[in-house]
DNA sequence: CGTGTACTTGAATTACATCAAATGATGTGG
DNA sequence: CCACATCATTTGATGTAATTCAAGTACACG
């Protein structure tokens, strides 16, 4: 069971003019000008591994920017088992929901070392009002996640576990030299792919014995693309 | 195995201004002036029982509006499986990810005899330049089946093949009188929720001697909702 | 260096899939 | 309107995959 951490450090507030990863983020399109509009303040905020960004259900007032590590966002049953139904990354938008006005609709929690932008929804409303620049970039967001969901489901939560596991590796492979991926626990994997943490921790054992994967050190994985992507037709 | 049919009939041009159920639909927002940008054709379909309304990876160049019936969203794996990831209903869009000049993402078919308006892209993205009135309903859309997708996967996708059936029926229910649900083929609840046709028979069959369910007609059923909520719970 | 947490592995059990056959529903043409 | 063809559903028997419960081991952290 992990413990939930409450690590948050703010690194104090943010010149957006200045963003050295602007072309990632919702402030893509904006023009100099349109800076003048945000009248709070944006805040960069610095989560822990393992550390709570914001709950499910939670008032909401803002949408975080995600600048640099991996966050899940997890949705729990009323039987108490929970989900990962998403995992955000660098340019990615957690909380859009808040800018209807709605509680949050899961829980953000930081898998690594995480940096994000604190946007109040307000200051996305007043940017709305006064520029058109702002809005294709969230309708984009919108289809991406939305996209990503409906992926999640068919690639990651059907067919066999020796099946779900490859594509959840092919998934997170980091391109290069050779195809690498850095894991996390075996019970966010079983998380991920509604699976136990035993047949989670079962399976990348098998995978390790074929040679699909090998472990360089601890969840860091080379992988075998090929063979990862006909297992990942069972 | 289903075999598509092709009934699509066309029963002329839709006159949006008078449309009844405006309330529910995109153009919901809309004032009488704005009706004059459209410049293009709004085609009144209807569509038979299991015909398609457009293919997975198919040139878009519409979307459609559910006026009534229920339509299926359908994804398909490289190995052929398939899942169901969405169902619309009255008031839906389908093909969202037209207006963002994208193949469709799904195979979209008619579960029952579907109604819908097929809206040419360019008629939105005309509309979105001279009123912003269309905006809000568009991201609502955007919204809501981000939130049905996730919905989706945490309470049909998880847990023992009883709690995922009882949660699909809890979630197709009909309030009224008696609570009652008409369902679908027993394969496409497995597809639904990860299953084969057969799980989904003998968990129905099950459900039905238990009295959680009482088939008063084929497909029609009267549910006994605390029954189910219990049951949902495994 | 010890302690707690995560990971691995084993054995027993259960749940689901698979294959096969029978039954039931629906529609068609004679 | 009935007989037959077709397709969906149900049910059974069997195999397999995944969960569960229970140790044991590795690993990171103070």
């Amino acid at each position: 069971m992990e413990r939930q951490k409450i690590e948050v450090a703010w690194s104090g507030q943010s010149n957006c003019r200045k963003c050295g990863i602007r072309e990632l983020v919702l402030f893509v399109d904006l023009k100099e000008e349109d800076f003048l509009h945000i009248h709070m303040p944006i805040h960069d905020m610095h989560y822990e591994k393992g550390s709570l960004i914001y709950p499910q259900g939670g008032e909401s007032g803002a949408v975080f920017t995600i600048r640099s590590g991996v966050v899940k966002l997890v949705q729990y049953l009323p039987n108490g088992r929970h989900r990962i139904v998403r995992l955000l990354r660098q340019g990615d938008v957690a909380g859009l929901e808040a800018l209807f006005g709605q509680a949050y609709e899961h829980t953000a929690i930081a898998l690594q070392s995480v940096l994000t932008c604190r946007i109040p929804c307000e200051v996305v409303h007043r940017l709305n009002r006064e520029t058109p620049r702002l809005l294709n970039p969230l309708m984009e967001r919108w289809r991406r996640s939305l996209h990503r969901a409906d992926e999640w489901l068919t690639t990651l939560s059907t067919g066999s576990a020796r099946a779900r596991v490859a594509r959840l590796f092919l998934h997170l492979l980091d391109e290069g030299p050779h195809p690498t991926c850095h894991l996390f626990s075996r019970e966010d994997v079983g998380a991920i792919l509604g699976l136990t943490t035993e047949t989670s921790s079962r399976v990348i054992a098998e995978l390790k014995r074929g040679k699909a994967l090998t472990e360089l050190k601890t969840n860091l994985f080379r992988c075998d693309r090929e063979r990862l992507e006909e297992i990942s037709l069972d």
